[in-house]
DNA sequence: CCATCTTTGTGCACGCGTTCACAAAGACAT
DNA sequence: ATGTCTTTGTGAACGCGTGCACAAAGATGG
């Protein structure tokens, strides 16, 4: 998930495992939905349905967190949601810059889920002088000359990038700069940052490829394994089809057609 | 990662870890960089570094795509190129459809990032009659009423839902039952699919949460464990403040404020 | 043709995450 | 109070993913 150095060792003794926290706001949004209906209490059967995971691991999980249950009975639904926020941090504001202000970006200042969570946007970041004053979301676009200031003034330490490529590294570094401490990239790039700052990526295009992968796999399937298994096994030589490009890379360095840049 | 049953299991013999498959994608990206440049060949200490991992993972995992490299030299690249989009089956076409053309669904239709790995828009798709007919990235969004048209004459087997939550389930209904087999869901909800078909969600709320999480710990470190510590272990019965949960949920089902700890 | 040097491919060990399965804890009825 | 019944919390086994470390492969130079 998270791209630089996301390294955390054994450090923390007490420490969650990552896989865990990872899974605690999915059962925050389930619990939370239990809340409105203002249902009591409920079981590691019933709750880990709703999340859509194992129930042994949601009762592993709560178990990071200490005793939380009451056996017989399942889990005090109001009591679980106020142990969840705490452990997750989310009993205090977090002011998040978003930098990048285009389609996505814009997308993201639109996004209620936002706020719902105590993720409070405290400011739109954009280079493009023409985007500069304009209102999204209520908030008005400010220059990027301003991120260092916008940064310290109001104490932001998550800051998302929604920029293009190209301009990423360059953003996060200055954001890091301004003190941010978590980043969470939109753009589809490798972002290196010193320690002790956190790095999640969220990148479209490798979602899709990935389902791909899977689809066609399915679609092998179907048509029978042996077309695919005998080209699998095939001897590296011989796997090329006549059809396929040159394996010698051509003077000039030719990319498939089927895959351009 | 992925949502519904996308257990696979030890079925497929030869079959590639998820965890390869899911850094696939990202060699990829940065060997279209260097095929970009024109570079013939790369190690994988290059290469480790330029997708950010480690030179030894980056090596197994292709030990698994076949013996691509050359001793003493490296990899070469266009041929690496072809071998990873052949197996990640972006060598064909892949008509994708979108649900829900808001702030984000629109944003998606925008991104360039699709067309450029050959995923290809073959339709945006919205309920409200009032967006109807409306032109989104060069494509008019249809009514729902044609979805089942729209994905079963296209050959559609990708779909990406951007509605809201309540609309979700719905929708990936229709779509599977249409002939999808393969949804990427930016709605906050559990999508629950048959066997065969892969879900994987992109949940901008979640990555926030987790960054919060460590964000906390970070700071927590910072000012001594002490606070944290004292706190935690604190017994069950007295971790509760009377202040706490007679918490009837109101209508915004939300955090509590600060809770004095 | 041989020596040297670079870099791959992988055997192995280790740690994390998942799942099973069950003893113990507590609610509830009698 | 006692027994029954439900459900938690967790020990233990297992499987997957990661990273080390090195032998083998092959390029390159003499
Ligand atoms: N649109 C999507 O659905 C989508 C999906 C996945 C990934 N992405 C990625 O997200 C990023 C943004 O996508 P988009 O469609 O919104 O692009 P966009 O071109 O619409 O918006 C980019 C914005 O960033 C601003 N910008 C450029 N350089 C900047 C800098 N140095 N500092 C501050 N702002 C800067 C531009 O002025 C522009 O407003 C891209 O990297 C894209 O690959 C987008
Ligand atoms: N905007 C973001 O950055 C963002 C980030 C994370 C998650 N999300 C999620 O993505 C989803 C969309 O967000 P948004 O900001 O674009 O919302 P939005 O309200 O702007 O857009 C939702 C669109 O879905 C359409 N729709 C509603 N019901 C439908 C149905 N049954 N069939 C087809 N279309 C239907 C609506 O007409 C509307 O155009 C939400 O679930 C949101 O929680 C959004």
């Amino acid at each position: 998930m998270a791209t630089g150095r996301t390294h955390r060792p054994a450090t923390r003794s007490r420490g969650i495992p990552e896989a865990t926290v990872a899974r605690l706001p999915l059962y925050l949004r389930a619990l939370t939905a239990l809340s409105e209906r203002s249902v009591p209490t409920v079981s590691s059967e019933e709750l880990a349905t709703a999340a859509g995971v194992n129930s042994a691991k949601l009762r592993k999980d709560f178990s990071y967190l200490g005793s939380y249950g009451t056996r017989g009975v399942g889990y005090d639904v109001e009591y679980l949601v106020y142990q969840i926020s705490r452990e997750l941090g989310l009993t205090q504001d977090w002011p998040v810059v978003i930098v990048g202000i285009g389609n996505l970006g814009a997308a993201l200042a639109n996004y209620g889920g936002f706020a719902s969570r105590g993720f409070r946007v405290a400011a739109l970041i954009d280079a493009d002088p023409a985007q500069t004053g304009k209102m999204v979301a209520g908030l008005p676009v400010r220059h990027t000359d301003e991120l260092e200031d916008i940064v310290e003034h109001n104490q932001v330490s998550i800051g998302v990038i929604a920029t293009p490529a190209g301009a990423a590294q360059e953003v996060c570094d200055r954001l890091v700069a301004a003190g941010v401490t978590s980043i969470l990239n939109f753009a589809p790039t490798v972002l290196s940052v010193p320690d002790g700052v956190d790095v999640r990526k969220v990148d479209l295009s490798i979602e899709l490829q990935i389902l791909a992968f899977h689809e066609q796999r399915k679609a092998g399937e179907d048509l029978g394994e042996a077309v695919a298994a005998a080209r699998d096994t095939l001897p590296k030589a011989v796997a090329e089809p006549v059809t396929e490009p040159a394996r010698r890379p051509g003077p000039d360095g030719d990319v498939p057609a089927v895959m351009p840049a």
